[in-house]
RNA sequence: GCCCCUGUAGCUCAGUGGAUUAGAGUGCGACGUUGCGGACGUUGAGGUCGAAGGUUCGAGUCCUUCCAGGGGCGCCA
């Protein structure tokens, strides 16, 4: 990588003159005229000494080009601006990179362990999209840390114990008895059917609990549940509670305790079978599943162990945190009922997995509207296991809106992924209406997963996206087909060459557009470091437009196939290289690159 | 009321304190291939970077105040 290069030799010419420098800035420069590299470097350094030292920018800037002296790969060394250093490289230099990078791989040479935590549906609820921005965030993120050499577990954690629940499973007991049905004749339904049916169960559910009317039944129904999942896992995977949550309630109906546990066993399971298949369909496989059914046993311990420390105080009867003293909000982690909440089983989720996996770093990727709930619990973390809250990083992703405004399953305003999935699938599929039926259903649900990726992944993930359903998930400018198409008439092009590439750095002249594609592959690399560091995969969705952009250029105004001897060796090569980095930066965002589509 | 986030072209968004003239896509106007895939390419119009101060040789970027929108603020997640 010539950056790497560049900014080694300006380090060590920067040094010699007695300046201690941490950081050098090269950026790859916009304008050609300003070459392929500039550094404001000596505009920086002429700020570090005093005035009685002082030199001008462009002082320090010759002296630094002074020490840099002959650098062979560069064809123009210049000063410019107020101080500026222009870098250019020859085109022997681009060139010869292009050899080296035509079976690109990027370099692994870090090799943490990082944990990272995306998705997070829960069962009984939809999938909606804000679960597929989650998801497509931290799958992205995930394999960004893989190819930098880490070794990644990717980690879900889903709420399968608390209200929602129980305004779940009050709604199914309620919806059967008001469409005359047993939950028989539910398993007897396709998965799909079932999905639906506690989707609206939910929200019967939810909407009756906003009338107050039930509450208390609600109530008694979430403290069931807690109890209900304790039993299936003590039975099933010889778990010992850590907690007793029957003395919280003062009568247990058996019969009726064994119906609900029934309900939630299988109701928990159709969720999580379903939640797989569209795993499946977006791409993510997880290596850890921490349901808070669980994560909430390990956070009681956990808050207990803080409690006796003097973290947490109870307060009401319940135990909670107090934020003030961070310049954060009081939060209760243990209700007066003595149920864990949230934070709890958030808070118990990091040794849960951490005592599966000895993680170096923990990204958890969640909605936004948490942020100020996540510094919390990371506070109190810090407070009872140093370690663990140090090495845990939350990212925020913005709400997935609609125009009509956010979606909750709340209020039952949902836009699922289901949802949105047939109205892409429907274009995509009227555009290959004439494709060979054996990859016909394959192509377009890769066109479309990657349209719909592509369209959340190109914004910065804090920041809120406005979906404007029928208009947001563009096929054309801005859009992950774009990208594909580009790939796939790359690949068209270089099917129909029959001949070996062989080098092609013996050529005599570059054109404009054949540069400018060098250039931008050169900094292929430094852009996925930059993606890691700042948790953005929205600069490698920025950079691919970019590079698909510059090809479709030079696509429209140059032959390759026949530019004639010497020409087209190089054309084929360089055109074999940018389709292999469109492929592997899709591939960084989750998105696969059809050979045809 | 307090805390956090966000205000850049009609719309959706990029933009490390730096380089004439603040960039893309989309939408709107005008065009292009007897061509290797037109889901492509070229071109035009479109901006008081929410407002006002300040720091700096230099501010869309940093600081202060204000305005607007969103989120949060002890037993939902």
């Amino acid at each position: 990588m010539l950056k790497k290069r560049i900014e080694e030799d300006l380090k060590k010419a920067v040094e010699d003159l007695g300046y201690s420098v941490t950081d050098i800035v090269l950026t790859s420069s916009k304008n050609p005229l300003f070459g392929d590299y500039s550094t404001n470097i000596a505009l920086q350094l002429a700020k570090q000494r005093s005035s009685n030292d002082k030199q001008s920018p462009q002082e320090i800037a010759k002296k630094i080009i002074g020490n840099l002296g002959n650098l062979s790969y560069l064809s123009n060394l210049e000063i410019a601006g107020g101080g500026f250093i222009n870098f250019f490289l020859k085109d022997e230099t681009l060139l010869s990179n292009l050899g080296s990078l035509s079976n690109l791989s990027l370099q692994k040479k870090n090799h943490e362990k990082v944990m990272v935590e995306f998705t997070d549906p829960n069962p009984f609820k939809e999938f909606h999209i804000g679960h597929v921005f989650s998801n497509a965030v931290g799958e992205s993120l995930a394999r960004l840390f893989e190819a930098r050499g880490d070794v990644v577990w990717r980690a879900n954690f889903f709420g399968d114990v608390g209200m929602h629940v129980a305004k779940a499973i009050y709604g199914i007991l309620n919806k059967l008895k008001r469409e005359d049905l047993t939950f028989r004749d539910l398993e007897k339904m396709p998965l799909s059917e079932r999905i639906k049916f506690m989707g609206q169960a939910y929200v019967l559910g939810a909407a009756a609990y906003e009338e107050d009317r039930p509450k208390e039944e609600m109530e008694k129904l979430n403290l069931l549940i807690f109890v209900a999942a304790q039993q299936y896992w003590q039975e099933a995977k010889g778990w010992e509670p850590r907690v007793d949550y029957r003395k919280h309630i003062n009568h247990i109906d058996e019969e009726e305790l064994k119906e609900i546990k029934n309900i939630w066993i299988t109701g928990r399971k159709w969720s999580l079978e379903y939640f797989e298949t569209i795993y499946q369909l977006l791409g993510t496989k997880f290596d850890g599943y921490y349901p808070e059914s669980l994560t909430g046993e390990w956070g009681y311990n956990f808050v207990l162990e803080g409690l006796k420390k003097g973290i947490f105080e109870t307060s009401e009867g319940a135990i909670i945190y107090r934020g003030e003293k961070h310049g954060l909000h009081t939060r209760v982690f243990i209700n007066k009922l003595g149920l864990p909440t949230y934070e709890t089983k958030d808070i118990g989720n990091a040794p849960h997995k951490y005592s599966e996996f000895k993680y170096d770093k923990s990204v958890i990727v969640t909605a936004n509207e948490i942020n100020e709930y996540f510094k919390v619990v990371i506070a109190a973390m810090k407070e009872v296991n140093p370690d663990l809250g140090r090495k845990t990083i939350h990212l925020g992703h913005g709400v997935v809106r609609l125009k009509s405004g956010k979606m909750s399953s709340r209020t039952g305003t949902v836009f699922t992924l289901e949802e949105l999935f047939e109205i892409v699938k429907s274009k995509i599929a009227a555009l290959l209406k004439d494709f060979p039926d054996s990859e016909k259903e394959q192509t377009i649900n890769k066109v479309s997963i990657g349209a719909i990726k592509f369209a959340m992944l190109k914004h910065q993930p804090e920041v809120d996206t406005i979906f404007d359903i029928e208009k947001s998930v563009a096929l054309e400018g801005d859009s992950g087909p774009y990208i594909q198409y580009t790939y796939a008439r790359a690949r068209s092009v270089l099917r129909k060459n029959l001949s070996d590439l062989s080098d092609s750095s013996n050529l005599s002249k570059l054109e404009a557009e054949e540069r400018q594609i060098l250039q931008k592959i050169e900094y292929f690399d430094g852009v996925v470091e930059e993606a890691i560091q700042s948790l953005h995969p929205n600069i490698i969705a920025s950079y691919l437009l970019e590079l698909a952009a510059n090809f479709n250029l030079f696509y429209q105004k140059y032959r390759i196939l026949d530019a004639g001897e010497g020409k087209k060796d190089f054309r084929l090569s360089l055109t074999n290289t940018v389709a292999n980095i469109l492929k592997q930066g899709l591939f960084l965002l989750g998105i696969e690159a059809p050979e045809r589509m």
